[in-house]
DNA sequence: AATGTATTTTACCAATTAGATAATTAACTT
DNA sequence: AAGTTAATTATCTAATTGGTAAAATACATT
C-alpha cells in the first residue's frame, strides 16, 4: 500500500460510492446516515469510506451529539490538481495555442461582473 | 474492484511508480526495459503496472521489432480534470475572488509571447 | 539453425480492500 | 433506568494488488 498522500488521494477518489460522497458533502455537511442513504450498503460499510477519505485528508469530522457531522476538505485535491498541471499540455487543445491569452481575455471580460 | 473509467484512472495514477513512469513519457516514447531501468522492481513487475496504464488509456503501445515502444497517452487526465473541475472553488483561493479575471489578464500578458 | 535480447505469461505468495453481520459504545429521550 | 438512534469495532470471506521466479514468446543477428 502506498503512503505518500498523492497517492493516497489518488486511491481515496478511484471509488464511484466515495466521490458520490464527496459531491453530496460539496453541498454541506452531512452524518454518517445521511452519507449513506443514497447507497445500497450496510452504514459499516460506509464507515469505512468515510475513514478512507478521512485518511486521504478530503473529510473532517466534527462531534454534536452522537452525531459526527462530516466535512469536505478540499486540500488534497489542490495537490492533485498541481500533479495535473504538469499534463495540462498533453490534453488542453488551447493550452498551446498562440491566441490562448487572447480567448481567454475575452472570456473573462464576458463572463467577469467587475 | 471499479469499473468505470475515472475510477480506473484514479487508481492508475495512485501509485508512484505509475506516476513516475508517466512523468518519464511525458518526456517521449519509451521501451519497457527504459522505464523499468530506474526502478529497483522486476520487469514483469513494470509490466504489470504498464497493463494497469494501458487499460486506464494512460498510456499505448506500438510495435518496433521486439520493442513495445510506451506513449503517453492523456485523454484520461481530461476526464480526471474535468470532474476535479466541479471541487474548484474548494481549493483554488482565486476563484472566487473579483480582482480574478484581472490577475489573469496581467498573468497572460506577462507570460504570453505571442 | 542457434543464440541473444526484449517482453510477456504463468504460477505463486503476502498484504490489502470491500463488503457483510453481529456486537459494542455513546448520547439523547422518555 | 430503559429504550432508541448514531456510529464504530470486531470478525469473517472473497476479491484485488504488488511483488517474485521461472517459463514462454517474438524478433534480430550470427
Amino acid at each position: 500500500m502506498q503512503t505518500d498522500p498523492l497517492s493516497v488521494a489518488f486511491s481515496a477518489l478511484a471509488d464511484p460510492t466515495r466521490r458520490a460522497m464527496l459531491a453530496r458533502l460539496s453541498a454541506g455537511e452531512a452524518t454518517v446516515n445521511e452519507l449513506a442513504e443514497p447507497f445500497a450498503m450496510t452504514l459499516p460499510a460506509v464507515s469505512k469510506h468515510l475513514k478512507v477519505l478521512e485518511r486521504a485528508g478530503l473529510v473532517s469530522r466534527g462531534r454534536n451529539a452522537q452525531f459526527r457531522p462530516c466535512r469536505l476538505e478540499a486540500g488534497p485535491l489542490k495537490d492533485v490538481a498541481a500533479w495535473m498541471e504538469h499534463y495540462r499540455r498533453f490534453w488542453d487543445d488551447s493550452f498551446n495555442r498562440l491566441d490562448d491569452y487572447l480567448r481567454e481575455i475575452q472570456h473573462k471580460e464576458t463572463s467577469g461582473d467587475a
